[in-house]
DNA sequence: GGAAACTGTTTACTAGATTAACGATATGGG
DNA sequence: CCCATATCGTTAATCTAGTAAACAGTTTCC
């Protein structure tokens, strides 16, 4: 048999393969393009950098000063029991202050300190540059239209 | 999403932030879109319907009868042990067998079942209909762009 | 002949996320 | 006012998807 390297071999005594049926569906390409993007995201930030979600929730919290973990979750699609954990790493390391809000004692603010402003400024830049990158092969024009049609996608949202 | 304020802009903000927009983001963007479709999939096959990755593996299986589960684990992009329990759960539910292979003990072809092409038919027409319905505000034109440049990022892939 | 590589598998671990429950608090109706 | 109901942040248990490392058996290559 011939060598198996890098690629493998598909039976040459079947019907001849026609495009695979997987390559059709959105679903799949949406999946493997997000793996991609995600996976050079975390290259780019390094080891002790922020996960997607961590960068995300501290974006809002930056852009949001005084939002509650209960909003924060509801604009980032997740349940509030999950965001503890996110608030935690970002409170540890300095990035942002629960707050009491005077009025409701049932909630707790979400203030960025301004490390966490400066932390924010730097890892979107650091966001952009691995995008820019990633997707060098993408004409400005080819990405707006890619957000668009994401956006698209996106109004499923509730 | 929209229905929430910025609150308490400070002027420093504005030195150090420009416009921290999460929507900015392809990343983002993809991620969230990715969940959509992937709920919907999961909601549109039902309880005892494949999971995502599933469906994938055995429509590998189907259209490249006799592919290996080292090739198979390759084509889906991930590691060869993570395959191990969707094959079993394929071959559990009848749907492929683990065959050997004369002239090398090593592996196991996979092969589909009448069963499965069966299986795997419907399979395919329900989330066909699935993505039919939910991406029904895209136009042919629009899926198909978006299919390009979801491959343009997919070509970061090996 | 022997080192290196490959196959399928098990085991252990991680990340991300969900559900259900909880105590504390707030709110609105009667 | 009281009480039912809802909300907030949190913990704990559980689930899924996926990785990494090790393994025995097998094959390839020099």
């Amino acid at each position: 048999m011939a060598s198996l390297r890098k690629t493998d071999r598909q039976p040459e005594d079947e019907a001849l393969v026609e495009t695979p049926d997987l390559e059709e569906f959105i679903g799949y390409n949406l999946k493997r393009a997000y793996v991609i993007v995600q996976a050079d995201f975390r290259r780019a930030l390094g080891e002790d950098g922020f996960a997607p979600r961590v960068f995300s929730a501290l974006s809002l919290v930056v852009q949001y000063p005084n939002v509650t973990q209960s909003g924060l979750a509801r604009m980032l699609g997740i349940e509030r029991s999950g965001l503890v954990a996110i608030v935690d790493e970002l409170e540890g390391r300095g990035l942002l202050k629960r707050t009491v809000v005077p009025g409701d004692r049932r909630v707790q603010a979400l203030v960025p300190t301004s490390k966490g402003k400066t932390a924010y400024a730097e890892a979107r830049a650091a966001v952009r540059a691995h995008e820019d990158r990633l997707l060098s092969n993408l004409s400005d024009e080819e990405k707006a239209t890619l957000m668009a049609l994401l956006g698209k996608i996106r109004s499923h949202e509730e």
